[in-house]
DNA sequence: TTGAAAGCGCTAACAA
DNA sequence: TTGTTAGCGCTTTCAA
């Protein structure tokens, strides 16, 4: 495997032609004379041309592909969100450059300083408060954030969280739920609106809430804070989870301990993921439309770089996903 | 956001130097005075400065990305690949270009050739036989390839899945299961190691194997064939399958239909999927060592790309895991 | 230690 | 319809 690649001037001089109109020809630019075309695509062909994207990037300052800075690709809520922004790019011939920050924030600056010199525009999930984000509207390409923002003048598309968290919670309660609580994750943005949707709704019904925090959006996370949720004085009859992840490791734990799901607790988690489906109860969930959201901010994304004005706030509504962990209280 | 980003020229001109001495620096290719680095350091902080990475790579021919292209992200087992090879990647300065041909092959060629122009090199899942292979060396960059090749000249990484069926087909012989079944997905390449490795123990002590073909490694096909498993004259008391998720997607289906998990059939998968401990039973499984394969095939390829020698194949042991979808027959 | 100059492979006016 | 020319922003001899 090694190099002999051709160049714009090789097929040029074959053809008997000017570089820049073999560069018009493989950019369809225009209409060419049948003899030269005929020419040219031979010996495009017999020499094996292909065009040097980075040379073309140069020049043009489009490099066709577009970063994603994602959390944890390992998390299927953020796998859906690369699948459906992937399949919008393809679509408008972008590649997608994957960055996964591993939860990690002090990776994220440097690692998108790199990356939006590599591409046209970038989409970006990130733990950072907005005080915080000013720098990424110096990097002088087109953004779409994932989450509220208020004052930075970026893209940004969301699920309405808050909304989700009520329709849960509400339901929760309609099934006769009383000792309601909830597993937190306080270092996502999206864990106060959870809890924004969850307290109102029990605001109307007088309930309290009981919140146990939890220290990373996963299923080990869930199955560790299981015990001293189940095993306290007393224990609620309801659990919302902050994301699917954790009711999953938390069932396991509570099923572990010896309590019976959903009889002795409601479980309830969010994201949709698809293993909700397989567990024992399967999982009540509320369905963030993951795989939409990806298509949104990618959409939204392409637009921006083709210069189409575009709203700058798009919201997804949820879904409530009823399932067998939840279970109606007598 | 918008331009005037500074050139390695307007930095040289601010500085008083040449365009040749602010690259040096910035590449950290040789000592300079004190004098002119401290001025050099000045300037850039005060400009902003950033090498743009594009032109570079015209003259370097080195981009520091490397593609990647997987089968369908939305896999865990591909997930964790990309975990791990993206984990080397950063440790080493390289950005990953992923690329998810969504079990399409004919998206895979073109896809992989635009791809090509743009990375140091690849690394490839793919179902083309090899026999249709061969633009991929054409390509002119380092490869790593996913699978076991015979004829073309490109390193690869493979867990030994024939070993990993013997294992887990002699585990459940072991525990006295003598009407086995595969469900198969005859697609992948790695269908027949693993059918051959089940074959080759079944052979050994003399029992048959039913094979029912899938035409998806997806848990809803797993769901899909299930009733065509168990509701025929006869089902078979235990049932390897291709994967975890058709296995999650069996279980479900087959208990959705009134049988007792693992009392009427034991179900096993491969690739040892996170979700596999969620189930209830939780499945046993032949562990591939997802992630270790990714860094792998990453540090083969970066190796390669860095001229260090190495040999051609990897293979990677698989570990049995058992859970509770197993039980001993009596 | 520093700089001049020659491109890397391509595109984009502008002319012809 | 085709060609000339001037770079894009950077690295890299080679000479000073």
């Amino acid at each position: 495997m090694k190099k002999n690649v051709a160049t714009i001037r090789d097929v040029a001089a074959a053809a008997g032609v000017s570089t820049a109109t073999v560069s018009k020809f493989v950019n369809g630019a225009q209409r060419f004379s049948p003899a030269v075309e005929a020419t040219i695509t031979e010996v495009i062909e017999r020499l094996g041309y292909r065009s040097n994207p980075l040379a073309a990037s140069m020049i043009t300052g489009r490099t066709k592909s577009i970063g994603l800075s994602v959390l944890d690709v390992g998390n299927p809520h953020f796998t859906s969100i690369v699948k459906g922004a992937n399949r919008v790019a393809l679509a408008h011939g972008y590649t997608l450059l994957l960055v996964d920050t591993e939860e990690n924030p002090e990776r994220e600056r440097p690692l998108l300083e790199a990356l939006s010199r590599r591409v046209d525009g970038m989409i970006v999930f990130s733990r950072m408060r907005e005080a915080e984000m000013d720098w990424m509207t110096q990097l002088g390409k087109p953004l779409v954030f994932f989450g509220r923002l208020t004052r930075l003048e970026i893209p940004w598309v969301i699920s309405d969280d808050h909304r989700g968290a009520y329709m849960l919670t509400r339901h929760l309660v309609s099934l006769g739920h009383r000792k309601i609580a909830y597993l937190s994750f306080p270092r996502s943005r999206r864990d106060e609106e959870r809890l924004g949707g969850i307290r109102e709704c029990l605001a109307q019904h007088q309930l309290e809430l009981t919140i146990h925090e939890g220290s990373a959006p996963t299923a080990a996370e869930g199955e560790r804070v299981c015990s001293s949720i189940m095993l306290g004085v007393e224990h609620p009859d309801a659990l919302i989870c902050y994301n699917d992840l954790m009711a999953l490791g938390f069932m396991k734990s509570a099923q572990g301990l010896g309590f019976k799901l959903p009889e002795d607790i409601s479980v309830a988690g969010f994201d949709n993921i698809q293993y909700g489906l397989y567990t024992s109860p399967p999982l009540t969930t509320v369905d963030l439309q993951s795989e939409r959201m990806g298509v949104a901010a990618m959409e939204k994304l392409i637009a921006t770089i083709d210069g189409k004005a575009q709203p700058a706030a798009t919201t997804i509504e949820p879904q409530l996903i009823l399932r067998g962990s939840t279970l109606k209280r007598n």
